[in-house]
DNA sequence: TATTGTTATACTCTATAACTATA
DNA sequence: TATAGTTATAGAGTATAACAATA
């Protein structure tokens, strides 16, 4: 058998580091995950003026046309102010339009652009593409698991 | 059987909104749990001066004392630069050391202080609680499950 | 009075590029 | 030449507070 040289020489065996309390915690391990898909994530959508956070964005008014802007925020878990300029962005970009909504001359109903549209019909496979990159090593039924356990941490903050 | 008034009044059920594909996604879910827990963490550190990403670095030094800046920069996913600032920080609050290295002139040995590891000691039992907290609706068999399951997205990534 | 969107502002976290001192 | 730490700087993302228009 072989030596394997190039594990020895790109290994970090030697100095690999003491994770102490943390590699344990649910939390600490989320947040690698986290990083790793938000990483992977970003570069699928480097093409496109959209971060993982737009693409929400989109998928949300896209799923509910009209809907306002103070519904988006409690969505998304952000302030009213800084949705304000998420939605500037997309409106620049053409991507969304603010329309006067009926009924309430304070509040804007937003809508997908045609753009938007097919701009969003384009970014769904790539990121179906990134959902099944990260996946990978999951079989479908500890996929829906996976799913399942996260849906139960804190659900009371969803 | 009561009316539950309450619930009819505080409730979203009419103007819940329709999250598209995202439910099912493992990377929406991942982000939305990952938003609980780090608005609990930092509920949780609060009366600290710390971060849950200094939380992170503390038990780090605290494990492999002695280690260089680069070494934590890998370790935590930074920067090396990055690192500098959190290090400075670190260090004006008198919980962490930067010593000269053995044997290499350019590189800084990193400690704990006596303070730093006093504290260290004290967040501790807090996080576990967190961690409690965030784990409440889960059996023990689940949350190894869950464990086992973040652990094998991205692994070519850790 | 309360709510919606907005503005001005600031803070946190992080990266990039260029520098220095060593190796 | 390459590496460890550093500095200056900038960008993304987000929040708070105060305001105008409307309810």
């Amino acid at each position: 058998m072989a030596i394997p040289l190039k594990k020895v020489l790109d290994s970090d065996d030697t100095d690999r580091i003491d994770r102490g309390l943390l590699p344990d915690l649910v939390g600490y391990q989320l947040r690698l995950a986290q990083l790793a898909i938000f990483k992977d994530l970003k570069r699928t959508l480097q093409p496109y003026p959209i971060s993982p956070g737009l693409f929400g964005v989109l998928v949300l008014i896209d799923a509910n046309a009209g809907m306002k802007q103070t519904e988006l925020a409690k969505a998304v878990h952000l302030d009213r102010s800084s949705v304000v300029s998420v939605i500037d962005n997309l409106e620049t970009m053409k991507l969304v339009q603010r329309r006067a909504a009926n009924g309430d001359r304070r509040s804007k109903a937003l809508f997908l652009t045609a753009e938007g549209r097919r701009l969003l019909q384009r970014l769904k496979p790539l990121v179906l593409e990134h959902e099944r990159r990260l996946t990978r090593h999951l079989s479908p039924a500890e996929q829906k698991t996976l799913v399942n356990l996260l849906r139960r941490i804190f659900p009371e903050h969803r």
